[in-house]
DNA sequence: TTATCGTAGATATATTTTATCTCCGATAGT
DNA sequence: ACTATCGGAGATAAAATATATCTACGATAA
């Protein structure tokens, strides 16, 4: 049970697309040199975010991605379900259905219709958890992260990214 | 992002353990044929169940499991946390510090002595999953299984497990 | 004494994750 | 119209994890 780094990864670029100026972009290129991963490796993740709506990607010369929509409307949930996908964390294998005592052509009600209390408790874990991160979005996360981290540095990152403007 | 099948399975398990008296035990050959996996299998999760101090065994002829502490205290997250590790969900894979304008040798306070945000957000997220899955116990869910489950199926399980006493 | 049971370890397979490379089509800038 | 650049899709490969079983071992209650 681990959250894939594809995660991590995206919110650190979503991040750096935060400052981005809604007429420009930042390409694949220059945010996989940044983080010192391969570009075939973060886009990945980038068509994953853009099927979601997330961001929006800009073809051609001088083309890359920028945010789709507002920061404020951007939640680590949704970047979550971007890259791991919509399945539940867990997956009910019914393994009620296999009791021995059980005629698996002539399963009772109880085993079909209703359905599994473990899961359904599963369920609503998965749901807690989606609740707290649908509550943190990339707009709250920008604001700390300007407060409570080193302008300096801030600058130089945005200094880089704009560096062949 | 997937909890293993071996958190469905010992849940059911230990649901079959509830019934169990305080001076007998249910053997995993018992536990696995009535699942339909081998003992093997079961056994590697019950390793961890013991480890956790959620079953005890008993070793010898006419031995097997039991549960080792009242069903009011034996939580959901009990589970998963015997089964899946101790580990958080969301490993930090510091990517931030292979950022292209840091110099490896010489990381900024920054970055490495206040916590990376999105780890914090996503620790806490998982904090909030575990708060739930501990609010759910054993007790709780055979209580509801008993009221919702058909009774007749409930004593046939239970006659099963004791048939050779 | 012995059959039964839990324990540990080796093994095999399948799936998922991580990561990169290559090729293709679209397009913005010249 | 040309072309360098960019995203997008697919193939690939290594590593890690999950799933599942079999075998051998040691303890012990009957």
């Amino acid at each position: 049970m681990q959250f894939s780094v594809g995660v991590e990864y995206s919110l650190h670029c979503l991040l750096y697309l935060v400052d981005v100026q809604d007429d420009r972009t930042i390409g694949i290129k220059d945010l996989a040199a940044y983080q010192g991963v391969s570009e075939s490796y973060l886009s990945k993740f980038f068509t994953k975010l853009k099927k979601r709506g997330i961001v929006e990607s800009v073809p051609g010369a001088k083309g890359g991605y920028r945010l789709a929509r507002p920061t404020s409307e951007i939640s680590f949930w949704d970047v979550v379900e971007a890259i791991e996908g919509s399945e539940p964390f867990f997956k009910c294998s019914e393994v009620r259905q296999n009791e021995i005592i059980l005629d698996k052509n002539h399963l009772p009600d109880s085993h079909t219709k209703s359905p599994c209390l473990i899961h359904l408790v599963m369920l609503e874990a998965e749901a807690q958890m989606k609740k707290y991160l649908q509550s943190k979005t990339l707009e709250w996360l920008a604001s700390e992260v300007s407060s409570k981290v080193d302008g300096t540095h801030l600058r130089a990152t945005r200094d880089w990214f704009s560096r062949n403007l």
